[in-house]
DNA sequence: TATGAATGAGATTTCATTCAT
DNA sequence: AATGAATGAAATCTCATTCAT
């Protein structure tokens, strides 16, 4: 039987509900940037927007977030950390390299698209807001540089692909995913093909090229 | 017999020439703008800061734009302008259709080094900012977009490329295209491979896909 | 048994209170703007002048007035509804009809006199400030001439006063409280005859006009 | 026979061809300025309306005045004077001066009437623009209202008027005039009386005010 | 003398941040 | 902890006036 404690909390406890419901507010915050930025861009909303769409006074955002630029910050950071979390390294001697790549890509576009107005927001309009934020971004594609450019150079080297100046064809291939997905997550289109088909018709490109099968 | 004098220019000489002067300050106002523009970004940059770079008063420029806003129109409108003209549309007929390609990505590529900052801003962060920039950006990348499905269709319809889905595949490019271009367009970089290997490398990639020859 | 508390106000005296507290903030903008507008003239007010008058600041301002348009607006719109408000129509049936007439005249200077600064204005600056500005002054001039029309007319119909061209009569009339008021307004006069002196010196020279008494 | 001299005017002839050219050129830019300023108004009238106005270039309108107060000075100060001028001063022991005082009425009427833009700006607006140009206006108002207060105790004492208070009663009448002149100078009113008709309603008015003739 | 491009002080307005309640 | 009124630095834009040609 559990003895559950009636007129007050343990000591610890306490300072854990507290810091919880203060975590549960910061995330109701970020949750409604997430949207005005990723709808408006960040220099186009204001505080104001913000507050109003999170449901706080202007007070109060303030106990929560130091700054604009903060609040962006963290938004960011925490999509990063996220966005880095669900990449899985590919190992070239399992049974199916290229279904593994394919299921990555796969897994970073859902996650993605389940983000859409941030990740807008970060293809096109994050750079050059914070200093910090640009350090992020810059970390944040040169790691996806740097596995694109081992996966390049370890399939190279186990005969899976062919030999290309990684440096560059990496940087062509998160160049690829940036548009394809920018493109389809423009809302008001109506003609946007399915994931699986965007996700099939990169793979394809990218291994095959344009060039007939000879 | 009618004397024309020499020295002075002819009658409707006199507003040419102040026409052409008021164009070369235009002129002036905008490299400084683009200057500052793609360093700090637009929201980051105040008239102030465009005046002192292109060493100007504040009368002045009100003199020659209407707005901020219009001065940044302006800079996007004669550069959108300018990389449409700079486009050659492929022939498929011609002795050598992919050769006739690389020259079209060679020249592209070229006018967007020669105006590094713009190029930057365009590709990162003009979004967002005014309606009618964000209108030539859509019909640029538009412009591009479409050209490159055309060239796809083209292409397997002659037998040079393999059937793909045109419009996801060329997004692709079109990301290829813009990401390449702007990571080689990062000044602080030592390690920029020469604008002849970007352009062959990314043609291959582009043509034979990373699959190892059959 | 509901307990309700006694020191603090009911749940809506909140916003009832604060909604008070902002209408005695504005009404010191207002009476602030008075001041300064009606010395210095609309134009050669600037907000600077207006915030330093009601000791606030410049955010301050604009929290409680759109603009300086909005402002003169308000101040203006403000003043003719007392204005209209303070008139009330002469019933020529009643037992002394001239004597209503002289009370009317009577309250309508006594209320402009306690807004000397504001009368001024609008008596001499006000127009062509702004379209609204415009429109609030056409209508209450055009109300006070009908006014004064009505009263002709009824006055000679029940033979209290002649037969006039009462339109032209009329604009006079209107003209001449004007001109006595703005007179009797400018401070540094220290000539200024009573209140009373006034009303009765125009009552009768419009009553009788200049002709000695047959 | 008159001797013209060819090659050259005398010196002083010179001169004064010179003085007559730029008093001509002065007057075009006040009559340009007294259109804009009559329409318009003072502060909405930019030195870019009276030259485009006048038909000169800024450079030269800053040959002719030393400032927009200056030309708005000039314009005051000379109509001020062309009316002072107009006005007559009634000889109380003439054969008729009633009928001199109609002819007074009328004169100064006439003259306004050919200057309605101006006329309208100095009843409405001219206030406040500048210390010099109240000044004007405080003399020329200063001069009328000596002028009707000297008519009323001149009429008072030879028996011709009631005694008033004569203070009041010319401020008053004053008032009159300027209220009617205004209301009949606004231009888009189509049901304007005839200016004899003006003049004849305010004369009875003022003489024998709203009372049935006993 | 005439020109009109250039000037810069000053106006209005915005908005991220602070602080008394 | 929460509120929202108050703040003021800084932004954009105007326009009377100057000055080199």
């Amino acid at each position: 039987m559990t003895v559950v404690p009636v007129t007050s909390e343990p000591l610890d406890g306490r300072s854990t509900r507290a810091e919880r419901l203060r975590r549960v507010r910061r995330e109701k915050i970020l949750k409604a940037a997430e949207r005005v930025f990723g709808q408006e861009g960040y220099h186009n909303t204001s505080i104001t927007d913000v507050i109003e769409a999170a449901g706080i006074s202007r007070g109060t955002f303030y106990l929560y977030f130091a700054s604009k630029d903060e609040l962006f910050y963290e938004l960011v950071d925490g999509f990063a950390r996220r966005l880095i979390d669900s990449i899985r390294v590919v190992d070239p001697t399992s049974a199916n390299p290229t279904v593994d790549m394919l299921e990555n890509i796969r897994h970073v576009v859902g996650l993605l698209f389940d983000h859409r107005d941030l990740t807008k927001l970060l293809l096109k309009q994050a750079q050059g807001v914070d200093e910090k934020v640009d350090l992020i971004l810059k970390n944040l594609y040169g790691l996806l540089h740097e596995m694109v450019v081992g996966a390049l150079e370890n399939g190279a080297q186990w005969g899976l692909t062919r030999r290309v100046n990684s440096q560059i064809v990496a940087t062509a291939i998160v160049g690829c995913i940036k548009e394809v997905l920018y493109q389809y997550l423009v809302e008001d289109r109506e003609d946007l093909p399915e994931k699986e088909a965007v996700a099939v018709a990169l793979f394809e490109f990218g291994l095959r090229g344009l060039l007939p099968n000879s």
